[in-house]
DNA sequence: GGTACGCATGCAAGCGCTTGCAGGGCTTTT
DNA sequence: AAAAGCCCTGCAAGCGCTTGCATGCGTACC
């Protein structure tokens, strides 16, 4: 129980009480392969004994390199992307590195304001989640030098690196799998978001191609709430004839529209068959459980850092755009 | 489309250009009000020439500020924090504060870890969820000068600042609730948290002083997810005779039971009536609508960021404990 | 007309690390 | 026994800012 230090220790404390220079404790830290197995006890009682915690703000501006990554997600208070964050946190933390979280917005309206302050902490990374489309800031991103790693989507041209997937893709496997199952009258609640909208495209385009009538569509305001699925519930109802299976733009929504059909004494699957994105716990819970597009959003995190600590270790990234794919998953909604 | 720059501009550059020294420069951003308006307005000219973005991991080595807030979490993927942690990023944003997110676990076996990378990186200060119990984790905290923020919780001795609200409290109030509405075979689903305890606590505690028996507990493992209601279920159906009311950790918890119930046939409220806790989206949208206890977690974010500002400010926090209350919201299934 | 003062700016000494280069001591090679 | 190599360590020059102190200038005051 001692009192607080005067002052906070730094390196040369620990050089000097370890009888070494401060070059040497300071690649104790970050080269200790290099430091004799004595010097570097004598280097470890020191920093017990004094208390020390590196400043990683002086070592950031030394050595060039933050250890900070940015993650830019538009929220996370109902978002499909906590698995993708827990996962990279969780790897990057692994090599000592340290998660910078921005909310950009479901508009991405602060993006420009989270990627100064990404420069400006001189991020070694920047993780954004979706494509960024402004083309200034694609412009300025590509003029750095920092590894920037787009996810959740699958563009032509990647600013630098991209892991994700199809979302076209996506939307016409469930145009596929409905057709199969002998729907025809599909209703699309889309988000308003551009990865929602590839999906609605993809599938528009696949329905269209297997022969079928127009799908109806209708957008569903951004953030997706449960509550939402009230207003996408009202307007399936109006219709005649009904629907016969709603595709929803999350598991949120569809587990929404799911309750309301059931309240309003709808059978599910029966009168109403529902699909929904992105596999969250509650899709396979649910009774009846929901058919859904599972999307490893783990894994998303995962190869994102995978790519990192590649070109970090000063591998050149030839694959630049990584496909993790995605799997539809067929319960008993649909 | 101009071609990278060779080299990252720097303040140096901005000031040559300007024609001032690097001093003024760095007073423009530090704090405008004392440089000439026609100087700010040829520096700005410089800046938006050269590109510059600052470089503040050499600003706050130099300053001794990071402008960075560690907010240490258990988990984001399913958390009840994720409202509290939104609001604190967006208001730090506003002050220029940037959030570095860490994630503990839900037993919190990285705190330690984090807490060495929030000092590493000479964090303004650290937002915590909950309290920390180790003991030699509050010593080393109180030693620093770092402002340390716990939050949802209301520890008798803070390590610096809480906001928060009585757990103990809450379980009180739910019991008397339920002795009001007349309720007698309560059974608490309880997940294995720290918080979760305490609204047990306080829970079994009022329900004995009301005069009644004991009521049944069972343990939920942490994290929370929605498939554990079925467990929940199982457990609850072999009780003979059932209990009249379920009182659960959270409203994931409370859906789950609520859609497990249903599938079984049981009428909720009237055979079963359910108590959630958290007030999220889905507990005011459920069919029927869940009664919950609203805790409002983007206030305490903001009452958090808040005594940031103040401290910063130079004001000496005299009022360590900062009570945010709840609210039990009765709405259909209880 | 001289003194006092305030405003805007410059000077320069750090902030606490990292790392290229050099060198001393050992071991191995010839 | 000298030369060559290898390990380990130290020296010292930065990294790009901030800020206390000093200074020059214009205005206000007596």
């Amino acid at each position: 129980m001692t009192n607080p230090p005067a002052t906070i220790p730094k390196l040369e404390d620990v050089a000097l009480r370890a009888g070494v220079s401060t070059a040497t404790v300071s690649r104790f830290y970050n080269n200790p392969a290099i430091v004799a197995p004595a010097t570097a006890a004598r280097i470890r009682a020191a920093i017990d004994a004094t208390g020390y915690v590196p400043n990683l703000l002086a070592g950031g501006l030394a050595s060039n390199r933050s250890r900070l990554v940015a993650v830019l997600v538009p929220e996370i208070a109902q978002s499909i992307f906590n698995d993708t964050i827990e996962a990279m946190t969780a790897e990057l933390s692994l090599d000592g590195h340290v998660v910078m979280l921005g909310l950009t917005g479901t508009g991405n309206a602060r993006m420009p304001q989270l990627i100064d302050a990404a420069l400006s902490r001189r991020a070694d990374a920047m993780i954004l989640t979706g494509i960024i489309t402004d083309a200034a800031t694609r412009e300025r991103l590509r003029q750095r030098t920092v590894t920037v790693i787009e996810t959740w989507g699958m563009p032509e041209d990647p600013i630098d690196i991209a892991v994700g997937f199809s979302h076209l893709a996506v939307g016409r496997d469930v145009a596929r799998f409905l057709h199969g199952r002998g729907y025809t009258r599909p209703m699309l609640a889309v988000a308003e978001g551009a990865r929602a909208r590839q999906r609605r495209d993809g599938f528009l385009e696949e329905w269209r191609n297997t022969g079928h009538k127009p799908a109806v569509v209708i957008d569903v305001p951004l953030p997706t709430r449960f509550g939402h699925s009230r207003l996408v519930w009202r307007q399936l109802a109006q219709l005649d004839p009904l629907p016969d299976v709603i595709v929803c733009g999350s598991d949120v929504l569809a587990q929404g529209v799911m309750i309301e059909a059931q309240a309003a004494g709808i059978r599910v699957p029966d009168q109403l068959a529902v699909v929904g994105f992105g596999n969250m716990a509650i899709a396979g819970d649910m009774r009846p459980s929901i058919t859904t597009v599972d999307v490893d959003g783990a894994r998303i995190g995962r190869e994102a850092v995978a790519v990192l600590r590649r070109r970090a270790s000063g591998e050149r990234i030839v694959q630049k755009v990584i496909d993790v794919g995605f799997r539809l998953i067929a319960r008993e909604s649909a």
